[in-house]
RNA sequence: CGGGGAGUAGCGCAGUUUGGCUUAGCGCGUUUGGUUUGGGACCAAAAGGUCGUGGGUUCGAGUCCCACCUCCCCGACCA
């Protein structure tokens, strides 16, 4: 992508209404905007971090062989009353009436739409073990939003339902799952806690929270008697039979007796993870993303966009890197070098390619690495090669 | 909802205490021209404002009074 057909509004100074880190580095960096205090919109590189951690996520719920489906986040307030959470839930919930006077609301979250879904179609032990999940927006109205993505009133969550037969298939989805998220936010770059929690209004016996310690967390978790700052990233929970009683999904099982599915539901808040990992990857000049979230692996920043030669040059190292299939940003604003410098750290790309009048004389290319102070001046299929092996490696 | 802070140009702010040099300013950003060109350049010109909204006091309100709205921070809640 070339910077200048894309929308990236950098900004020197951070809005008065950023307080958090991660909140005034996304902000100053161009990655969202509010619209209204709890809900923003993700501008192209806000997008392309969210769409990554996505990925990350299928991939590793794919390696449990958890099923992707889309549930409705428009859903009938009747269900909810069915499960006695209409009370319980009353606050953070969106109500409103249609035209047909039909009660409403948007999804919360999804208990409820996916054990009604299940109820219908699942009714023989032989159907289980099942594992589905969905990556979708929720609606709160939270009593405060605040830190700006890390809690939103509409934001993208990824919630998983377990149905087994039994304790110990649940036992056995319960660890699979445990041991994804395990792997899901160590690739986003993350170091985390994870601790036995309160299940709460979700219900069930068990449960683990995936927290991240930050400098602007917004919980507190009493660590070896120190206080510790965090953000909840994920929630896994055991349920038992709690919404399949309620809601009337069971199944026969091998000796034709009727019980409740046993479940278990497991959350990521997929939104949320984007401050997460600036609170624990950045530094005083902006972001240090992590390589496999970041918006683009490479920033070219060809120093004078005036100078054919240098915009060949770069255009050139452009077009190898896109048949490589390394994403990169090219920076062809007609700005001077140190301001391109700047925003090129403020935003965060793990990979800096410097082209300016001496490289070309001297017949190499600038290598910068965002994370620590690395640099390298190579001829141009020696810095391709470096990059190839820190994008890959 | 309780407590604290703040709303003046796209962003950051001054001015409000003590109403009248305000024809509302400054810095950044934006536009045009010129000089520059490896860490947020310089000169010149220009565009850009319902001073959060509504009411009130006054000869006169960004400034005083009343009501409301919005945003941020602390608390209960949560991915």
């Amino acid at each position: 992508m070339f910077w200048t057909k894309t929308l990236i509004p950098t900004q020197k100074e951070a809005p008065q209404e950023a307080e958090s880190i991660s909140h005034r580095l996304l902000l100053r960096a161009g990655f969202m905007r509010m619209l209204m205090a709890g809900v923003y919109s993700y501008l192209p590189l806000g997008l392309l971090v969210l769409r990554n951690i996505e990925k990350i996520i299928r991939q590793e719920m794919a390696a449990c062989s958890a099923s992707e489906l889309l549930l409705p986040g428009l859903q009938p307030l009747e269900l909810w009353q069915r499960s006695g959470r209409d009370r319980e839930i009353a606050e953070v919930m969106f109500r409103f009436e249609d035209r047909r006077k039909r009660k409403l609301c948007l999804g919360p979250t999804h208990e409820e739409v996916i054990t009604d879904l299940i109820k219908n179609h699942v009714s023989s032990y032989k159907q289980l073990p099942l594992l589905l999940y969905q990556i979708q927006t929720k609606f709160r109205d939270e009593i405060r939003p605040r830190f700006g993505l890390v809690r939103a009133c509409e934001f993208t969550m990824k919630d998983a339902y377990s149905f087994d037969r039994d304790e110990d298939g649940l036992d056995k989805n319960y660890r699979a799952i445990y041991d994804a998220y395990c792997r899901i936010f160590k690739r986003c770059g993350l170091e985390i806690l994870i601790i036995e929690a309160d299940p709460g209004i979700m219900g069930g016996e068990l449960s683990h929270e995936f927290m991240v310690p930050a400098a602007d967390g917004e919980d507190i978790i009493e660590v070896k008697s120190k206080k510790v700052n965090c953000i909840e990233v994920g929630h896994i929970f055991k349920l038992g039979t709690k919404y399949s009683a309620k809601l009337g999904a069971n199944f026969l099982d091998g000796k034709g007796k009727l019980s409740p599915v046993i479940m278990g539901c497991y959350g990521i808040g997929v939104s949320r993870l984007i401050p997460a990992i600036i609170e624990q990857n950045n530094d005083a000049s902006g972001i240090l993303w992590p390589m496999e979230v970041a918006p683009y692996k490479v920033i070219i920043l060809p120093l004078d966009t005036t100078k054919n030669d240098i915009m060949d040059s770069a255009c050139r190292i452009y077009e190898e890197l896109k048949d490589k299939n390394i994403t990169v940003l090219l920076d062809d604003r007609d700005e001077r070098a140190g301001v391109k410098f700047k925003d090129a750290d403020l935003l965060g790309i793990p990979l800096q390619v410097v082209i300016g009048k001496e490289s070309l004389t001297k017949k190499v290319v600038e290598l910068k690495v965002r994370r620590g102070s690395e640099r390298i001046e190579k001829p141009q299929k020696e810095i391709l090669k470096q990059i190839e092996g820190r994008v890959y490696g």
